[in-house]
Order: structure tokens, then sequence, then C-alpha cells
DNA sequence: TGCAAGAGTGAAAACGCTTTCACATCAAAG
DNA sequence: CTTTGATGTGAAAGCGTTTTCACTCTTGCA
């Protein structure tokens, strides 16, 4: 016996009103004589008449669903993002379909399918790997799409970050002044233009302002994970580094313990800097430094750029860089 | 100059049938003579056909989306299940709507409403906290529900948990065979059905078979976050404790944290054992021992156990337990 | 040769809403 | 009193699918 869902039809009936009536009161439409809407409201709460989303999206074309492609949920950095996102879309009284891609370019792709066929009204990308038909994807999106946290070399999409390179750049630049002059460069995957295109040039920036050659040896391309890091212990001794600037706080934890584990005291024998500021690098000891990232707001942020977008109002700037900074902990000196 | 959307009309037209037809085939009907069939995919092909969702949704009744209402997405916990719901919601076509309650009654309600006025056909919920309104909600759902990772005293809806009162009276009786006699009792909010029903009544059950008398001095109720922990050490000093079950990893990190900051030695000065075997208790040093929890797989159950339930298949059993297990580490002797 | 039973297809009615357009009403202005 | 411009309301046409039902062909079989 399936309950009988009430439709607007039902209190169109009930009121003695017309469905547009009805829809008018529904959705806050001010022509509305104050008696009517009162009558309306009533029936609409003595039947306990709830809208149907699905309807309203198919008639009026928008859902108030936003999709959001996140490479992973459990990983600290992007849950808050994902934070800030939910967050403001709520406040816009939008949802969010979240769908984890591993960063996986077909799987990326397939999702984003999928999204558009449920008429989402608008997209957040995060993932450092836009390939072409990714970007090609994108383009044929009629709902905007922009990126957080993420970057894409060729800039075609509204985005939120941080100044990568100068961050990075910063970060190694302390390292430098500490007197080390054989850095590691830590990271995930290459072919991520985070790596290749931002962080890379940050180090190597900071590299040439001191005068050192830059030595291939010394980049370490990884997997963002804890074990990755943890076992890169013996490496890092070989190439002869004495600091490291990692990519990942998680991995950045690996390779701290890692460190630690094989009785290389840090800061004072090997110093660590990371680039996230998840609430991991308080949780370790020696705490971590890091860069610091505005997290949950680079998701709000990108969040409100969505809602402009989607209502089509003018934004000065597609791409907005918030302010990153760096924060001494102890494992560096 | 809006790109033009093609319906299923447009289809129809094109390859000379009707619109019923292009719909079998879409959907995998195998009523259709093998010609027609590779005609009207043609014809797909070449306009860029994309079925919309919503209109499919309002025509079928079914969305293939399924709620989800987390505490916090932040929160390593929960991500995790949430990791687990995506992966198996994936696989069986369905795609999520994630919303973060903060396990606040009142956003859970709202939440509940508009998920259910969105039509979904599942919701999976995670919070510990089901108040009479809440359950009044439950009750007026046409889509099931289940709960993951979280309990109801009442257990009015189907559920996927561990057995938490005998994991966490093994989990004190192991502090006990250490030869510790007053154990703190650390946890979140006592209104918490999976605190005041289930860890608690597993607490004093291990004390009682120890014969050591129940302390109410000895239980502290916090928040779930690092920072309550860390200053939860005076506290336990001044109650005498020497070992202490916690409920929650972050929170955990910190009371061990706060612990080895003022100068006790973790784990022969103080012992500390906590719940949920997130990735943290690898991160700290001492790594933590936990109660370990499938925390993935129970996400996973939970969405695939919702699955049988949107099919009306008979399932046997309404609320499946999941093996715990006790992974020592070094927050123990 | 005739007939029952599928197999294949199309017409059209939902699905539950928004929105356009036309119309009616009414108070203020002439 | 008319005219006018707002204000309030309803009829009905979508929105893009699925699904039911009826109908036409084929086949296989008696």
């Amino acid at each position: 016996m399936e309950k009988q869902t009430v439709t607007i039809y039902d209190v169109a009936r009930e009121a003695a009103v017309s469905m547009a009536t009805v829809s008018r009161v529904v959705n806050g439409n001010p022509n509305v004589k104050p008696a009517t809407r009162k009558k309306v409201l009533e029936v609409i709460d003595r039947l306990d008449y709830r809208p149907n989303a699905v309807a309203r999206g198919l008639a009026s074309k928008k859902t108030t669903t936003i999709g959001v492609i996140i490479p992973d949920v459990t990983n600290a950095y992007f849950s808050s993002l994902a934070r800030g996102i939910d967050d403001i879309a709520m406040m816009y009284k939008y949802n969010i379909i979240l769908t984890n891609s591993d960063e996986n370019g077909g799987k990326e792709v397939q999702v984003l399918n999928t999204l558009m066929a449920k008429q989402v009204d608008g997209i957040i990308f995060m993932g450092n790997q836009v390939t072409d038909e990714l970007r090609e994807e994108f383009r044929r999106s009629k709902a905007p799409i922009v990126l957080a946290g993420s970057v894409d070399a060729e800039k075609t999409q509204p985005s939120v970050n941080i100044d990568y390179v100068a961050a990075v750049a910063e970060a190694v630049k302390n390292l430098i002044d500490h007197g080390n002059e054989k850095i590691a460069f830590v990271s995930g995957s290459m072919d991520q233009a985070i790596n290749h295109d931002y962080r890379l040039k940050g180090y190597k920036k900071a590299l040439k302002d001191a005068g050192i050659a830059y030595d291939d040896k010394l980049v370490f391309e990884t997997d963002y994970t804890y074990k990755a890091g943890q076992s890169l212990e013996p490496a890092l001794n070989a190439a002869g580094a004495t600091a490291a600037f990692v990519g990942d706080d998680e991995l950045a934890a690996g390779v701290m313990n890692g460190l630690t584990d094989a009785g290389v005291a840090v800061p004072d024998e090997f110093e660590v800097i990371t680039s996230n500021d998840t609430k991991l690098t308080e949780l370790v000891r020696p705490k971590m430094s890091s860069i610091t990232q505005p997290l949950y707001d680079i998701g709000a942020v990108a969040m409100r750029l969505l809602t402009k977008l989607m209502n089509n109002e003018t934004v000065d700037e597609n791409t907005v860089i918030l302010p990153y900074g760096l924060m001494k902990r102890s494992s560096t000196k």
C-alpha cells in the first residue's frame, strides 16, 4: 500500500484556487493576495504537501544541485575544501552530488557526464590532471565549472587557488636560509599540473635565486600516501638530502616518521616542510612546518564564485588567488 | 545563444521511429529489432543525444540518487565510511547527495526533508543522536533509510555496525589486564546513544567482570576534537587515572599528545586505547592501539544493504554486525 | 490452411511542476 | 462615471522522459 503523494493539484483543489496560484505561494511570488496566500498555506499545512523537486527541476530547468568531483574524500586536504563547498552551497540552498574520481581521467569524464545528465546547475572540480578530453567535456558543459584548489595549466576554467609557485619558492627559500643546499622535492605524479607546472617551478626559482644548481636526482616522484613517504628514507639519504619540501601532508608525515624511525633527527639533521596545513601537521611529532592555505575558504570561495556564475552575474576576476602563509612548527629549524 | 538540447523526440524523428522505441533502446529493452536498434544508436551518436535524468526521474519515479547525511566529511572516521558508500553506490549506478549535519538535530531534520523533496531513492544516515523528531521523519519517509556506523537505541532502522559493547569491553579489559585500575572513559556527548547506551555499557561491563567499582569521576564527557583531548591532561591526572579508553581517534591523539607534552610517558605511565582505527593511529607517535573497525566496509555494506531495500529484496537481517578487532600498537603495553 | 502466440512498434497518457498569456477586478485619476 | 494601470488569478502549454495499451506482423504448429 503505497502512501499516496499529495501534489500541487490536490492543494489547488482543496483551496479552490488554480495550480498557478499554489505555485506562486510556494515560490514566494508576491503577486498573491494575502487572504489567498493564507488559505493556500493552510491547505498545504493540512495536507502536508511537499513540492517534488524533480518535477520542479524539469519545469524550471534548475535543480538547485551542483556536482562536486573530488579525488578522494578520505584525503584531509580535499575533504576540507569539500566542507567549505557544502557549507556555502547550503547557505545558497544548493545540494551537492559528491563523487570520488581518484584523479582517474576516465572516471572523471564519466562522472562529469552523469552529472550533466542529472542537470546539475554547476560543477566544482578538484583534481590536478586536466586531460584534453576532460577539457573538451568542460567546454561542452552548459553548466559553469570552477576548479577548487586545483590548477590547469591552460587556465581555461574559473578557479580558486593560492599562488603555488610563490608559496613553494618561499618554503624552499626558508630551507635554504637554514643552510641546506641539498633540498629534496617530494611530490606526487609529475603528470599533475600542480607539481610540474607550479610547485617544481617554485622550487627551481628558489634554487636559482640562491645560486644553487638544480639537480633532478633530488626530485622524488611518488604517490600521496603515508607509506610511500615512510619508505623514502633510504633514497633521501642516498641522495644526500638534508631537507625536503613535500607536496602533501600525509606523505610528509610518512617522510618524517620514516626518517625518525631510521634514527635521523628531525629537524636537527633533516628539515621537512609540507604543503597543505591540514590538521595532521599538528598531530604528528614533531609538528610539521607548512605552507598554510585557507583550505575551507578555497572551497567556500569556489562555491561562492560558482553561484555568481550560475546567476550569470558578471565576475571581475575568473581566477581568484587566496593568500598563503608559512607556518613554522617543529620540523624545521 | 543557448546550446539547443537534443531530446528523445529529435532522435525519434531523425530515426523515423517513435519515442517509445528510442526509449527502449536507451534502456536496453530487448524488444527491439536489431536493425532498428542499430539505426537508433547511430542517430543517438550522430546527434550526441544524452538522456535528461531529471525527466527520467519524473517519469519513472526513480532518481538513481541517494542521500547521505554525515556529521562532518572532515572527520576521518566518517569520510572513510563515505568512501565505502560512494564506491558501492557507483558500482550500482547511484550517485550521492552528501550533506554535513554537524549532528545537529534541527539541521538533520531539515536536510532529510530536502533529500526527500529531491526524491532520493534511499538514504544513509550517520549520526548517533536520533531524536524523536528525527525518528518520526524516518518513519514518514517512503525511501528506505539505513544507519551506517551509527546506532539508535530504538533500533527502528536497518543499520550496519560493529558490536560496540563487546569491543569496548574488550579494550577496557585489555587495559585492566595490564594492571590498570583507574581507567578513564573519554568520549563525546553522553546524549549520543553510542556513548551512553553502548560504549559506557561495555566499559562498565569490563569493570564489573574484573570486580572494579565504577566511578563516574573517571568519565570524561567532552567533544570530538584534538584540542579537547589535549587539554584533558590535568583532569585526567587529578582523577588519578593511569589509562584511558577514548571514543575518537582525533580526540585520542589530543589526549596522548597532551599527556606527552606534560611529561607523562605513554604507554609506560599512562596507556591509551582508541576506537576507530583511522589512519591517524599510525601517524602519531607512539602509534595508537585501537579497536579496529572495517570502516570502509561499514559504508560499503550499508550501501549494499540499501540497494537491496530499494529493490524490495527481502533481507534476512536488518541490522548487520561486522567483526571488530583489537590492534595493539605502542600506546598500550 | 488456419490460428495462437510472440515479437516489434507507435500513440498518447502520465509524471508534478513552472510559466506564459490572457483576462478580470479594482482603486485612483481624469 | 469612464479610463487606466496595476494587481490578482486561472487555463493550458510545456519540460523530456517512461510506460501502458493496442495494434500489426511474423512464426510455428496443429
